[in-house]
DNA sequence: ATCCGCATGTAAGTGGTTACATGATTCG
DNA sequence: CGAATCATGTAACCACTTACATGCGGAT
């Protein structure tokens, strides 16, 4: 469902194939969402059999045909419907922080080694969110880029939040 | 499979019902995992098909009889194994800011509302999360507390980061 | 030579949700 | 009198993942 929508955003911006889209995928929003190719082409076939997207079949000399997909205008409706719903809340998930809780099963050495590859990890993820940040350019007014941006901030926010936690777990651990 | 080990933990302090598991599910664990009871008795099943896992069926005059489920010394092994085995990240999936990517499809009120809306939502997960730290004890060198405890320090820290991004982000929203 | 990028998809399986189904007891 | 709590589960469905399957061209 949540696919669909982020599928018609993509398709709003510009008409893309479905490798297109999975390239999107695994970058910009790569820190929001997640998606494998399989589910991709099939959501993406669903938006066209509910007459939400069409096929515009490009024939390539070297490489099987481009599918290239348009937004339809009940496409576009539908996408602002969607911006203006009730949010959606998934349910949390955090294997981490299960393991934590269940934690007390090993010693105080084990404890501390959980702990510590949960602080490396998160270290790398700041530092990986940081560098994509790097690469991006100001900007400067326009609210299209803010937004996007303001996703990729919120990503280092909650990453710089969860290494602070880990530390003053660690330095707390009785 | 997190949730058969999330079981494990659960039968590891005691033997418990579906039921009872389900109630730590929505209690102690909701911050930071969440399962349904269809989903509870289908894996508690798998788990005594396993052999990790025995039933001793308690018969009760005004109500269906308890099936109460105890760890097994091969459920305990497998609980302990994924204690230390290499850590599952699972795929990013949030939904708010898929649509805050894409959310220039609005007017700018449209996007303000979006955010207030999500301010607002911040605000109250973190009362009710700081809401149920008031009520746990100190935890005053019991590892296992601590630990218990530190699950859900990690979930107001996300909490309170994730607000103060979004008061961010409705100041300099251009 | 081998891997990476381009470009399409299908098949089988797992994990998770929603709705259905039952029935006594207790509390407001 | 109705809702919540205790206590069990099944059936159907949906979302998502993993593995399979193909094939050319360009770079290392």
């Amino acid at each position: 469902m949540i696919l669909a929508r982020l599928i018609l955003g993509l398709l709003s911006i510009a008409p893309m194939t479905g490798y297109d889209i999975k390239k999107h995928l695994d970058t910009t929003i790569s820190h929001f969402w997640a998606a494998d190719k399989a589910q991709v082409y099939r959501t993406l076939a669903g938006l066209v059999d509910s007459g939400h997207a069409t096929v515009q079949v490009m024939p390539q000399e070297k490489a099987p045909a481009r599918q290239l997909h348009h937004i339809t205008p009940s496409g576009r409706a539908l996408l602002r419907e969607w911006l203006t719903s009730e949010p959606e809340r998934l349910p949390e998930r955090e294997p981490f922080l299960a393991r934590l809780f269940f934690a007390s099963e090993l010693d105080r050495g084990g404890v501390a080694e959980l702990l510590e590859n949960r602080r490396a990890d998160a270290e790398k993820l700041l530092a990986e969110l940081e560098g994509m940040r790097a690469e991006q350019p100001e900007p400067k007014g326009d609210r299209g880029l803010f937004l996007r941006l303001a996703t990729l901030e919120n990503g280092i926010t909650h990453a710089r939040a969860d290494l602070d936690w880990v530390e003053r777990t660690m330095r707390e651990l009785p």
